[in-house]
DNA sequence: GTTATGACCCAAA
DNA sequence: GTTTGGGCCATAA
């Protein structure tokens, strides 16, 4: 990965609306990077809480949350969602035909 | 240089 | 609708 590449990542997701996610493949799509989608969950795990990037709004493709399996990161990023409007179902999932970013 | 691992994706079952 | 297996590519050892 260049840092080109990270750059774009990350200007990518700072472009995902307030209420809406993207997926990992998506963001890679749109950053010119298209078969690099794990390494966009490489990059936003060094970004944690601190930054301008919201990476909550990132999951994967079947709308479900991936981070590292643990537990408690998971919840928090869950509630960060539902702050914005973005609900889950019984299974911790968001429908990406609602929620999904479709430019 | 090779091997293993990972916040993934897609097609098939 | 969900779970599996193979594929991808960049980093770490």
């Amino acid at each position: 990965m260049t840092l080109d590449n990270v750059q774009a990542i990350l200007t990518v997701v700072r472009q995902v609306p307030r209420g809406r996610v993207a997926s990992y493949g998506q963001v890679a799509r749109i950053a010119g990077i298209p078969r690099n989608s794990r390494q966009v969950g490489s990059v936003l795990k060094t970004q944690t809480a601190d930054s301008d990037v919201p990476w909550f709004r990132i999951v994967n493709s079947q709308g479900r949350i991936s981070n590292r399996d643990n537990d408690h990161s998971q919840t928090n990023q869950r509630q960060l969602l539902e702050k914005e409007n973005v609900l889950f179902d019984e299974q911790g999932r968001v429908d990406l035909k609602v929620f999904g970013w479709n430019m």
